[in-house]
RNA sequence: GCGGGUGUAGCUCAGUUGGUUAGAGCGCCAGGUUGUGGUCCUGGAUGUCGUCGGUUCGAACCCGAUCACUCGCCCCA
C-alpha cells in the first residue's frame, strides 16, 4: 500500500475528465427532464439490510462485492452498490406514495468490491431513472425510449444495441426455472463447473455462459418465452409494440438475464462491443415486487442505470470551456483587482495572472485560450482607459473605462 | 477470487549480449524583447528505472515477492 496512490479501483477525475463526466451527466439529465423526471439525491450509504435483503442473498453483489462496515455506534452500514434499493427506501421513508406516478433521476458514486478492469471500478458512477407507480407497459416503453434518447443525445446511437427479454411474472418465472433445471440436470456432464454452481444459485445465469460446451447445451434448452403465462405474454407484446411505435429498434435476446432478484417482466440492456469485456452500458428492468417486499405499499416500478465512466469513454463530444478575459496589470495591481471584480460581477469570465512580465502573462493567456487581454498600463490608467487586445486577431485598441463592458460584450 | 501481459522524466516512449555520468520527442522553466502572446532560435531542470529483497565485481536489464495498471474468466454499469 502506498498512501500516495489512489485506492485500488478508484480514480481521480482530473479537470479534463471531470468536465466530460459532468457533461455526460448534464446531457442525460437534460433529456430526462423532457420526459418529466426530477432529481432525487439519496445517501451513498444505507443500512446493510437495504441491500442484502432486497438484491438477493445469493447474488454476487450481495455475497461478495459489498463495502460493508460497522460505524461507531455499531450499526451495520454499506456503501451503496446500486441505486434502486436506496431510491425505493427513500420512496417509503418519504411517504412518496402520495405522489404517484413518480419519475426520478439520480446520479452519483456506487461501490463494488471487484477486480478492476477497463470500464470496471470499485468506485464508479451511475446515472439512472426510476418510474414508480405505473403498472402498464407504457412505463416500460417510456423509460426505455428515454434511455435510447439519452444515448442518441450522447452520439452513441450507432455504438449500442438494445437487447430485450421478458422474465415474466413470478409464476411464469418459477415454472420456467423448474423446466430449465430439469433440462440441465440431465446434462450435468456437459456443463462447466461454473455452470454447475449457477444451477444451484441462479439457474437462469447458465443461459448467459460464455463457455463453449455450456452454449451447446443451452442452444437446445427450453425458452423463457414458451413459459410465459398469458398475462406475461401480453405484457411483453405490448412493450415490443410500444417500442416499435416509439421508433426504438430492439433485438430480442431470450438469454438475457438480470443479476438482481427483484426484477420481473421487462429486462433490457444496451450493449456495445467497444469496451472489451464490459459490454453493458445501460441496463435495467421492471421490479414490481421490490417496494412491497421492503415493507412499503405495493408499488410497481421500472428503471435503469448507466455507468457514467463507460458512457464517458464512448462519448466523443468535447465539453465546451468558457474562454476567459485575461487582465494584465502593469504597475497597477490594485486597480486590476478592482476591475476584475467589476467585470466578474458584470458576468464576464476573468482570469488574472499572478506574476511575470507582460510577455509571460500573454503567453499564459494563450494557454488558457483567453479570448482577449485587458492591459492596464499606467499611462492608459491615468487617462481612465485600458488597452483591449483581441487575442485571435491581434488587434488592440484603447477603451475608456466607462465604455469597457460595452466594448467587451462581443467577447462573451 | 482465478489466469496472462505491463510498470524508465508531467505525457508518449527508446535503452543493444547485465558495464561506469539513463536518453528522445512533447510539455515545463529561462533568455533572445526592462509594455505585447500564439511561430522561431538558444539554454536549463527533469527520474528513489513502481516498491522491497536476492544473484553478481557490477542490475533499468537476471530471479523472487509485493503494489498498481491492463487483458481475459467470474460478474456487472
Amino acid at each position: 500500500m502506498s498512501v500516495l496512490q489512489p485506492v485500488r479501483g478508484t480514480h481521480d477525475l482530473l479537470p479534463d475528465e471531470a468536465r466530460r463526466h459532468r457533461l455526460v451527466e448534464e446531457i442525460a439529465f437534460d433529456v430526462a427532464r423532457r420526459y418529466g423526471f426530477g432529481e432525487i439525491i439519496t445517501p451513498i450509504f444505507e443500512f446493510t439490510e437495504v441491500f442484502s435483503r432486497n438484491l438477493g442473498e445469493t447474488t454476487d453483489v450481495v455475497s461478495k462485492e459489498m463495502y460493508s462496515f460497522t460505524d461507531r455506534s455499531g450499526e451495520g452500514l454499506t456503501l451503496r452498490p446500486e441505486g434502486t434499493a436506496g431510491v425505493a427506501r427513500a420512496f417509503i421513508s418519504g411517504g412518496l406514495s402520495q405522489h404517484l406516478p413518480l419519475k426520478l433521476f439520480y446520479r452519483g458514486p456506487m461501490f463494488r468490491y471487484e477486480r478492476p478492469q477497463k470500464g470496471r471500478l470499485r468506485q464508479f458512477h451511475q446515472l439512472g431513472v426510476e418510474l414508480l407507480g405505473v403498472e402498464g407497459s407504457q412505463a416500460d416503453v417510456e423509460v426505455i425510449a428515454l434511455a435510447a434518447h439519452i444515448l442518441e443525445a450522447l452520439g452513441l446511437k450507432d455504438n449500442v444495441r438494445l437487447e430485450l427479454n421478458s422474465l415474466g411474472d413470478a409464476a411464469s418465472r418459477a415454472n420456467y426455472r423448474d423446466a430449465l433445471v430439469a433440462y440441465l440436470s440431465g446434462r450435468k456432464d456437459q456443463l462447466s463447473k461454473d455452470s454447475l454452481e449457477r444451477m444451484e444459485r441462479n439457474p437462469l445465469r447458465v443461459l448467459d455462459s460464455k463457455d463453449e460446451s455450456d452454449r451447446q447445451v443451452v442452444a437446445d434448452a427450453p425458452l423463457m418465452q414458451d413459459y410465459l403465462n398469458d398475462e406475461s405474454r401480453r405484457f411483453f407484446d405490448e412493450v415490443q409494440n410500444g417500442l416499435a411505435a416509439a421508433g426504438v429498434p430492439v433485438t430480442l435476446n431470450s438469454r438475457l438475464v438480470r443479476g438482481l432478484d427483484y426484477y420481473c417482466h421487462t429486462a433490457f440492456e444496451f450493449t456495445t462491443t467497444a469496451l472489451g469485456a464490459q459490454g453493458t452500458v445501460l441496463a435495467g428492468g421492471r421490479y414490481d415486487g421490490l417496494i412491497g417486499q421492503m415493507g412499503g405499499p405495493a408499488t410497481p416500478g421500472i428503471g435503469w442505470a448507466a455507468g457514467i465512466e463507460r458512457l464517458s469513454m464512448l462519448f466523443a463530444g468535447e465539453a465546451p470551456v468558457v474562454r476567459p478575459l485575461v487582465l494584465i496589470p502593469m504597475g497597477t495591481a490594485d486597480a486590476a483587482v478592482g476591475l476584475a471584480q467589476r467585470l466578474r460581477h458584470a458576468g464576464f469570465t476573468v482570469e488574472t495572472g499572478y506574476s511575470g512580465n507582460m510577455k509571460k502573462r500573454l503567453a499564459r493567456a494563450n494557454k488558457v485560450n483567453a479570448r482577449a487581454a485587458i492591459i492596464l498600463g499606467e499611462e492608459e490608467w491615468a487617462r481612465q482607459a485600458v488597452a483591449v487586445r483581441d487575442l485571435d486577431s491581434g488587434e488592440q485598441e484603447e477603451v475608456p473605462l466607462a465604455a469597457l463592458e460595452d466594448r467587451l460584450s462581443r467577447f462573451r
